[in-house]
DNA sequence: TCTGGGGTCCTCTGCCCT
DNA sequence: TCTGAGGGCAGAGGACCC
């Protein structure tokens, strides 16, 4: 290699732009369409089928109708009364991730994921083996389709900003006629990417909701080129300091966030909206063993524990209340998550009833290894579910149930207790693993008022 | 005919301690 | 002994994302 050559490929390699936002197409419909061959070309809306059920995800032909996320199914439904309605199946959304996830990885471990469908890579250090930024947009577009059989969109720019934005102008459109395909991949060069970035409407920006969005209208924002326009002062004084100032650098083509590949989560809930809204205290108390009981299963599944409880409360008025207590230690287990949330709901006033509960658990912390067989698992839904009920008694400890909830309510997390309810989220675990989730739930009352020796667990 | 679920991050407020 | 300032932290809520 002489000298000009050398000086030709450290230019090369400092003009690559090294981010990458990769975005399935209408994911979820996508995977429903895998498992049904017969939705292929119908409309297609996924998400709740109950009464307060939105949409999570419409096939490109649904969109033509004007049906999309976060509509409630209801109205979707009259919009395109052809469509197909399928439940969400997030587990299975899941599975085909981790597979896209595979493929991400086989080209960079920089990954960022960002949800189920997308994730930013940077490919700073893939030039090598994979060619130009370009090359590697299209090598992961037909790499994912051969692994998954999924179409997916990708933004190639030198920003997270411009990528996102990039992979979005990549994607098939919606017109009168119905879907059309995109362009599959939109690379978006230095040279180009302020015109690129400001021709968009400010609402296009990663920050900017309905509420920034009424903020900046109100000082005639409308588009990112006007934003970048904007003197920074004035923008601080509408939307605030922090906001004001990073939503500037990003309307200037500034975006230096690195690309960070996921550690463990920052909190883990579960929530649920209920048909009608509930005001008996007995169900509130059945549902929060129900809520505690998925999230510590699911803690307990990824080897985590939490510190801060905290419960959610949504009222029929659709005013919303959370109340949050930090434990003395990290814990994983259903009774003790119950124990606490019960505590907490004690708090709030419940008398014109909720329509919406949720428990979440943050202060993360890594326990040990995640459970051998996750309740998700793979035995979840291959395995028949036995047809009778069974009602068992698990020998996890002598303890009495008064003793034990005395405890948790002093302070969860840190009573003898700890082994006994370890051993019992162990046998839960074992049997959802060997028979579904479905089969085996706690039984509030037990959790309640049981007597010494009268726990009993079942459906 | 209403408005999900699972997350993250930021701001404000109140309390405790020095 | 009382009071105020300031830091750290927890709790509550808002806004936003997919």
């Amino acid at each position: 290699m002489n000298g000009d050559q050398r000086v030709e490929l450290a230019v090369a390699v400092t003009d690559e732009l090294p981010i990458l936002h990769v975005d399935m197409d209408a994911f979820y419909v996508e995977v429903e369409r895998k498992r049904d061959p017969a939705l292929v070309g119908r409309p297609v809306i996924v998400g709740g089928s109950g009464r307060r059920g939105v949409v999570a995800s419409a096939s490109y032909e649904a969109r033509a109708s004007g049906v999309h996320a976060a509509m409630p199914t209801a109205r979707a439904r009259r919009l395109c009364p052809d469509a197909v309605v399928v439940t969400s199946d997030f587990s299975g959304y899941a599975e085909a991730s981790v597979a896209i996830a595979e493929v991400f990885e086989s080209v960079t471990p920089h990954v960022e994921p960002i949800a189920l469908d997308e994730a930013f890579l940077d490919v700073s250090g893939a030039h090598r083996l994979f060619g130009s930024s370009p090359e590697i947009a299209w090598h992961l577009r037909s790499a994912v389709r051969e692994a998954t059989g999924l179409d997916c969109s990708v933004g190639v720019a030198s920003n997270k900003t411009l990528a996102k934005l990039a992979s979005v102008a990549a994607k098939p459109t919606v017109g009168r006629s119905g879907p059309r395909p995109g362009l599959g991949v939109r690379i978006v060069e230095r040279a180009e990417q302020l015109d690129f970035l400001w021709a968009h409407r400010v609402e296009a920006l990663w920050g900017v909701g309905p509420v920034t969005l009424g903020r900046l209208h109100d000082i005639d924002v409308f588009s990112v080129g006007d934003l970048a326009a904007v003197p920074i002062e004035r923008l601080v004084t509408a939307i605030g300091s922090a906001h004001g100032t990073h939503l500037s650098a990003l309307a200037n083509g500034i975006d230096d966030r690195p690309v960070h590949p996921g550690g463990i989560p920052r909190s883990v809930s579960h929530e649920e909206t209920f048909d009608v809204d509930v005001r008996d205290p007995d169900r509130i108390r059945g549902e929060t063993v129900r809520l505690a009981d998925a999230v510590a299963s699911r803690l307990r599944a990824n080897g985590l524990a939490g510190r801060t409880v905290t419960v959610k409360v949504k009222y029929p008025d659709f005013s919303l209340r959370t109340r949050a207590h930090t434990l003395a230690g990290p814990v994983q287990t259903p009774r003790i998550l119950a124990g606490a949330a019960h505590a907490l709901i004690a708090k709030l006033d419940l008398s014109s009833g909720i329509r919406l509960l949720g428990i979440a658990v943050s202060n993360i912390s890594e326990t040990s290894a995640p459970a051998a067989r996750s309740e998700a698992g793979d035995g979840a839904d291959t395995l028949p579910a036995p047809r009778g009920q069974l009602q068992l008694e698990l020998d996890v400890g002598r303890r009495s149930a008064a003793a034990s909830d005395a405890a948790a309510d002093a302070e969860p997390g840190l009573t003898g207790d700890a082994e006994v309810d370890r051993r019992l989220g162990d046998a839960l675990d074992a049997i959802r693993g060997r028979f579904g989730r479905a089969v085996i739930s706690h039984g509030a009352a037990g959790l309640r008022d049981g007597a010494p020796g009268e726990r009993r667990w079942g459906r």
